[in-house]
DNA sequence: AGGACGTAGCCCCGATAGAT
DNA sequence: ATCTATCGGGGCTACGTCCT
């Protein structure tokens, strides 16, 4: 049945963003905590990043009430989704072995891309990921660190990777695997795309 | 009045530490 | 090794506030 998000604010767009798509008419509760999961977050984590209460992420999940708008839009920042990428979003009806290539969720944003592999695959262990980064993508001055191992292959371009207080460039071909409590980065300092694959476990998205 | 949203608090479960 | 108490995280509900 479809369950389009509330309209509280009159937008007209809201009807079409819920889509025509046959499927795409499972409610927004379904489909947020479907997401959720997939990013391996909780409420509570979730509702902190979006900045809305985790009892509103329950209670939407829930199907006991219908978001604006606006609280949906805050609430996908906290995924690194938009309103399009949710309503187009399909449900994992069984098992699924294969993924086309867009299929892969997007789940990184501005100069980062982050495709991930079974976005919608319960219980999921192993994070993979097709990563694009710009020119000048960095994943920030304050070092990454996270319970987990993660390992990864340039296919193209160039990569500064930073692990703890070692620093190497890595190109085509190149690899880098660590532990991932050590703090780490990645930049992209060259003038063409990087493109890499990357893997890791527990999946922390 | 009704719906969206937030706060407070409940219950459940697993991890951990201390006692036996 | 086993049991018990404690703590923290997770999901949920009840209720109050705000807005249309």
């Amino acid at each position: 049945m479809a369950n389009p998000i509330g309209t509280s604010g009159s937008d007209p767009q809201t009807d079409q963003s819920a889509g025509e798509g046959a499927d795409v008419g499972a409610d927004v509760g379904a489909r947020l905590r479907h997401l959720r999961n997939a990013h391996g977050l909780s409420q509570r984590e979730l509702a902190r990043r979006a900045g809305v209460a985790n009892a509103t992420i329950s209670q939407i999940e829930s199907g006991g009430s219908n978001p604006s708008v606006g609280a949906l839009k805050r609430i996908l920042d906290g995924l690194s989704m938009d309103l399009a990428g949710f309503f187009s979003f399909e449900l994992a009806t069984g098992e699924r072995h294969f993924y086309k290539a867009s299929e892969l969720l997007e789940i990184g944003k501005d100069k980062l891309s982050y495709r991930l592999v079974a976005a919608d695959r319960p219980g999921r262990s192993i994070q993979m990921l097709h990563e694009t980064l710009m020119p000048g993508a960095d994943t920030g001055k304050i070092l990454l660190s996270h319970a987990g191992e993660e390992c990864g292959i340039v296919l193209s371009g160039s990569l500064e990777v930073s692990v703890g207080e070692m620093r190497q460039v890595l190109r085509q071909g190149d690899a880098w695997y660590f532990d991932s409590t050590i703090p780490h980065r990645f930049r992209n300092k060259g003038a063409e795309p990087c493109i890499c694959i990357s893997a890791g476990t527990p999946p922390t998205f």
